[in-house]
DNA sequence: AGATTCATTTTGACTAATCAAAATAACCGT
DNA sequence: ACGGTTATTTTGATTAGTCAAAATGAATCT
């Protein structure tokens, strides 16, 4: 069995390379920098996890997960997004809180537990961020959306993911009408400046910076 | 933060010490024994948890839980038994398959999620074994049941509590119409043979060993 | 191509938790 | 009170995971 450890190597190795480009090797750098551990920490791990089988290590560039690893992973981050749903749609807890609790809740249910929790929610496609949840037969959506950073101005948009996980950003996005389902409008974006203006329906404008608004993932709506 | 190993040795003194006469020290050998650890090596913790505070370490003779020391293990006693509820109630799972499940999950879960399930759970006072779910004050009811194996004969019974939690007797248990719920009656017991015959309102008797009776709580029925 | 910079790996050391086996203390019965 | 049985503690080692800091290799920039 997996240590919540090795489960933890795997699965953010699994999120590095999905933001990367397809099959490109995740850095020591940031893998170790995603786990708050020293580079030759990592070192160290990616050299058990290669013996292991779970991963590819080529030393001096990076790791991959290796068919088995990617199980494994996609295994960790269902049971992380299912928690994090059930944790907000009966518990009723807060969207912004949910993350570090998940964090620990994945390593510790078991796959029946997993696929009771599924059932119990109705096989949602997404968790409260949006994010996908991978399918039982280990499908990760891998849909690419616009953010309010890059999307066309003016038109009607649909936010429907927030790639973001701090209390601080989420509780943001709430008071402020961006969590996933929200209507808005991208009135004005100035790249010099680095500010993008949105608009809800009726509400007032709200400035963002261009960072910000790459955290919030949209799609068009028909108007 | 107590690390998971730390919660359990405190949760497994709490049971012992429930277990016998008020205020016994837990000698090492029994905590060794539910801990699954050589006996050098509760003794190693049992100094440390000393150090910590946690416990009272009387070399040679046993451990107690201090104040603080049993505030903690009554706290992950609580996560587990209305973890098992959750998982029996909600998930439907077997309650022969619960415990394992908990046992991870009583050391991830926080506080917040605690009382959210407990909410959700309607405040249940035992869990689906019938063992008593201690408090968020952190009261632990002890009241005290007779067993199939001291029980007055003949009378109507109800089962209130089954203490055991390996899942062979507690499926036998339920097969037999022996959870807590049913109604029951001895109809004969011979101490020396070491049997106790049982036997369901409409169904044939049953015969058990007087070690198995004594794990069966019960409670005189009007009847 | 050569030197500098930056990421990565190595090395040595540490902590938590464990075991095996030797040493020691407590208890119990005569 | 003595000797033997049994429980407990000590001692020495092991494994997983980590850090700090030195060593090394890759990449970049004139």
């Amino acid at each position: 069995m997996a240590t919540s450890t090795v489960e933890n190597y795997l699965k953010h190795i699994l999120l590095l390379s999905e933001a990367g480009a397809a099959g490109a090797l995740v850095p020591m750098g940031g893998l170790a920098a995603a786990l708050a551990v020293v580079p030759g920490t990592a070192t160290t791990m990616a050299k058990s996890l290669a013996d292991a089988g779970l991963i590819e290590h080529r030393p001096r560039h990076g790791v991959r997960l290796t068919a088995e690893g990617r199980r494994v992973a996609l295994n960790v981050l269902r049971k992380h997004r299912l928690v994090e749903t059930f944790l907000v749609n009966v518990l009723k807890m807060d969207w912004s809180t949910v993350h570090p609790e998940a964090e620990r809740l994945e390593h510790a249910i078991s796959d029946e537990v997993l696929d009771r929790l599924d059932a119990l929610l109705g096989h949602p496609a997404t968790d409260p961020h949006g994010d996908p949840i991978p399918s039982a037969q280990g499908k990760l959506s891998t849909e690419v959306h616009a953010t309010l950073a890059t999307c066309a101005t003016a038109r009607p948009l649909r936010v429907v993911r927030v790639t973001e996980q701090s209390a601080e950003f989420l509780h943001f996005a709430e008071k402020n009408g961006l969590a996933p389902g929200a209507t808005v409008r991208v009135t004005g974006r100035n790249l010099t400046a680095g500010l993008v203006t949105v608009k809800k329906n009726a509400g007032r404008p709200l400035a963002l910076s261009l960072a910000a608004a790459g955290k919030i993932l949209v799609t068009p709506v028909r108007g």
